[in-house]
DNA sequence: GTCTATACCAGGATAGAC
DNA sequence: GTCTATCCTGGTATAGAC
């Protein structure tokens, strides 16, 4: 039987670190970026990301002025320029860039037959997931509603599809008699809002010192009890 | 025994509509309002208020001008900056004015002794009381991030007391033999931001058709289920 | 008490030197 | 590829007429 996963492994296994994730963005708009050499560009992708992810999940991406950003990442505002042609097209790239990840939820279940196991598998990974990628997480979730009509209509479907794999998994569960009649649509949206919980609240986890795993492993056990508990 | 809170009995016991907010935040804030008719103020102050909710829960604080605001609120600009002198201040009398509601839930458990009920009793006032008051509760969530640094702990205070009452309750439950042995602080973390979910993702809710009654019904299931399972 | 007109500045954006 | 200097819009704020 297949095994929890733990948040070391699942770290190592993906590269995520701002440098993997400024090269993606680079390559993923090669024609707006003026910067022709890779090296360059990346290097200084690395900066302004930091900065710009720093300071809008600080006081949010409206309040922080390209002045601000420019100092921040050490970059003049010409320079900041080449890598974007307007402040809103920075909003779209790292709003675009925070969606890849999403599937990598998708892999995480692949090959795996029990659901009970499948159920864990799926918040784990979320988590450990948006542990790594906080920034990018928070800042998605806070600027949704500064997007164009269009884009949040994505961010609106990338919530309801990872409620989707959680309704799907309890929906297979409940026909092989794992889990109990229980609304799983409702069940869904609130495990995905304590998943959501653990990003968003970041300082009064850290500040009860609970770590993913630990946070990990009570949402599995609430969940799980809830669905395998006696009919009410 | 004491019986479940009805939405529709909570609602009309408070007066909570725009008219008595805004008559509350005006003779809270007399001396910084230049008008001094209280029936002209409040009426002024009922299309302020309702106009800055909803713009900036649409789109953002930071991101609504004040001529929008103008324009939305059928004032003129100078109308405007006789009912504050900045526009971060309006930011903090909005801000204050959703705090002064926090402790309608310490009201509801007044009286009860049995910690089940006091439970359920907490999660009905907490979900009616943001149902009433949604734009109110969304602002402040949203919002938060743009305080000046002491009020951000306010902020971050009154969220800890509501989970503070929510685990002494579990504590006295767990005393009396009601409830199993749990992490009672992560339990009451995770209730919070089901509370919480149900203001942020009103959409989500509103297209399912889920009711507050519904939704509240089925958070009470959920946890006295956990609390009350066998040990895991 | 309310409006219009205007002051003033911060912020986004770009041209052109290096 | 990067910087400095500058443009100019649109935002906050206020003076003064009504």
């Amino acid at each position: 039987m297949e095994k929890d996963l733990k948040f070391d492994a699942f770290k190592d296994v993906l590269s995520l670190t701002m440098e993997d994730m400024s090269r993606e963005l680079f390559q993923g708009n090669r024609e707006t970026i003026k910067i022709k050499k890779e090296g360059v560009a990346v290097k200084n992708l690395v900066k302004i990301l930091n900065a710009a992810l720093n300071l809008s999940n600080e006081k949010g991406f409206a309040a922080m002025s390209l002045r601000d950003l420019s100092a921040a990442a050490g970059l003049s505002m010409g320079a900041l320029y080449t890598y974007f042609t307007s402040k809103e097209e920075l909003l779209h790239m790292i709003q675009r860039q925070s969606n890849v990840v999403a599937q990598v939820l998708l892999d995480q279940i692949k090959g795996i037959d029990n659901p009970r196991m499948k159920l864990r598998r799926v918040i784990q990974a979320h988590l450990y997931l948006s542990e790594v990628m906080q920034q990018w997480f928070y800042f998605a979730y806070m600027e949704a509603k500064n997007l164009a009509k269009e884009e949040q209509k994505k961010a609106i479907e990338s919530e309801l599809l990872t409620e989707k794999i959680l309704i799907d998994i309890m929906k297979e569960g409940q026909e092989k008699g794992v889990f109990k009649a229980a609304n799983i649509e409702l069940t869904g949206a609130v495990i995905k809002a304590m998943l959501q919980d653990w990003y968003l609240k970041r300082w009064k986890y850290a500040r009860r010192k609970v770590t993913v795993e630990k946070y990990a492993a009570f949402l599995v056990d609430l969940i799980e009890s809830y669905l395998t508990a006696p009919q009410s």
